[in-house]
Order: structure tokens, then sequence, then C-alpha cells
DNA sequence: CGTGTTTGACCTGCGC
DNA sequence: GCGCAGGTCAAACACG
């Protein structure tokens, strides 16, 4: 028998550069390291920007709320008796921060959907309880509005104000959901299904909605083909956008989301950006080079 | 058979 | 108290 002896054993001897090239490449890295770490601190400083401005929005939207609180009260203390009255006077009373219509109950409304939401103050639901109109265009004469819950449909009524009828849905993503959708076709534009939302999921899949909303603010930016006047721009982005008590947390989710929307999208900011970036590069090539 | 929709009846709140 | 309108219930029905 003729054993083959097979050399297994690893040849570990690399081919060492030379001393040269070996402090180029340490030099090359102690640079990226340095670039690495000014971008770290970058980060963190527009990181802090970008928190200061969502805690400013904060305060800002809690003193719009108490502001708002204050005037319902004192209104619905003069004249608790005259429901529309009272709906027309609570429409004066939208706060507008950067397109979105934060209020604070459902008395409040604007334009096409007057006729649907005429509700007195009082009537609001619990404090925790948020409503959220999403205006979506209609591709058949379904009421169904995609919005990613499970809806499961209890009623259907056809009311004064408006010959379409008006179909009510529960959430049943979970059995103990309270949320609850009307869903009604405009009374000026029957090709548009205005849903409305009332009560807070105590589920997951939040982002449903957030995304939805943002995606028809970001249409509004955009200047969708379907408008062509402002008040048209303001009846598209106005009811799809009244957000009352939304969770903080998604409010931040959503102002982060547009903002990174906006920023990239906005050719100065993204220009500048690659000139600062550039710059950084050419001067530590220069440095490079001085070294 | 389970789940969801339809639809008439019923309940509730408000104005007169 | 009565009538009206909006909201909800629940039996019947449809569908996979």
């Amino acid at each position: 028998m003729e054993s083959t002896c097979v050399d297994t054993s690893l040849n570990l001897n690399i081919n060492h550069p030379s001393t040269a090239t070996y402090k180029k490449i340490c030099e090359q890295d102690e640079i990226m390291v340095e670039e690495l770490h000014r971008l770290n601190c970058e980060n963190k400083r527009l990181s802090e920007t970008l928190s200061n401005m969502c805690e400013n929005y904060e305060a800002m939207q809690k003193q719009l709320n108490q502001l708002m609180n204050q005037n319902c009260e004192t209104q619905t203390h003069e004249e608790s008796r005259k429901r529309k009255a009272e709906s027309e006077d609570c429409n004066n009373m939208f706060g507008t921060i950067k397109g979105i219509n934060v209020i604070n109950n459902e008395c409040s409304t604007t334009t096409d959907e007057e006729s649907l939401i005429k509700r007195p103050c009082r009537e609001i639901s619990s404090p925790k309880a948020y409503k959220v109109l999403v205006k979506t265009e209609a591709s058949s004469n379904s009421l169904y509005v995609m919005d990613g819950y499970q809806w499961r449909k209890y009623g259907q009524k056809v009311t004064r104000d408006n010959p379409s009828p008006r179909a009510y849905f529960r959430c049943s993503n979970a059995p103990s959901c309270p949320v609850k959708k009307k869903v009604q076709k405009s009374l000026e534009d029957p090709t548009i299904l205005v849903a409305t939302y009332e009560g807070e999921h105590n589920h997951g899949h939040e982002k449903a909605e957030i995304s939805m909303i943002s995606s028809q603010i970001e249409e509004s930016f955009i200047g969708s083909v379907h408008v062509t006047s402002p008040k048209q721009i303001m009846q598209r982005t106005s009811p799809s956008m009244k957000i009352d008590n939304v969770p903080k947390s998604s409010i931040q989710q959503f102002l982060v989301q547009q903002m990174a929307t906006s920023l990239t999208n906005d050719p100065n900011f993204t220009a500048a950006l690659a000139s600062a970036i550039s710059g950084r590069i050419l001067d530590h090539t220069s440095n490079k080079a001085n070294w």
C-alpha cells in the first residue's frame, strides 16, 4: 500500500505590502474613521434638530387645543340649543399647521362635507377617541374604503341630507376594537366616498391609516392633475386630514415621513447635500495630498 | 357550516 | 308628549 502524502497545511504566508503602501492604507483608514466620526456627529446634530422641531410642534398643538377647548366651552354655554349655529361657529375653529387641519371635535367641518357632519360640540365622544375623516375616490358604487383594516358592516341608512345611503362599519381586526366607520358618498361629487372614523384602535396595524393620509397629503403637495383650483386643494386636503387626538407617536411618525419626503423632493436640498459631500471629499483628498 | 352582508325594526336623543 | 332623524340590532340571506 502506497500512501499518498498530501500537504493539507494552509499557506498563511501573505505577501506583505511594502512599508510605504502599508502606511498609505493606514492613513486611508484613519481618514475613513474620521469621516465616519464626522458623519455620526452631523447625524446626531440633525436628529437633535428634528426632535426639537417635534417638541415645538407638540407644544404648539397643545396650545391650539387649549384655545379651541376654551372657545368651544364658552359657545356651548351661550347657545346650547342652537345646533346648527353651533356647528357653524365651530367650523371657524380650525387650526391649520402646514396643510394639516387639526380639529378638536367632530363639529368642525368644511364645504362639501357640511351636510354630513352637523353635530354640536357637546357630542364629543370619549376623550381618548379620535376621529379621522378620509376622502377617497370611489371606483364603483360600493361603499367600501380600503384602508388596511378589516371592517364589518352592521347597518345602512339613508339620511335626510344626502340621497345616497350611509354605511356603518365596525373594526373586526380585533373582537373588542371599538372603532367605527361611516361611509357615504359626497353630496357634491358622488364619485367620492367620505369615510368618518370614530374611536381608537386597541390593536396594531395603525400604519395603514397614517400611510394613507400621508399619501393624500403628498398628493396635494405635489399637485395632482385632479386639482384645478386652490379651493379644490382645500377640499381635497382638509376633509381628508382632520385628525383629532391621534396618538402623538403616529403624528410624529407622520411628520418625520413628511419631512423626509419634503427634503428628498427638494432639489435645492439635494444639490446642497451633494455639494457638501463632494466638498468634504475634496477636502480630504487635498489634505491627503498634503500629507 | 362559518362568516359577512342586507335590511326592516327598534332605540335614543333632540326640537317643537 | 309627539314626531323626526340618526344610529344600532338582529333575523334572513348569500357565498365560499
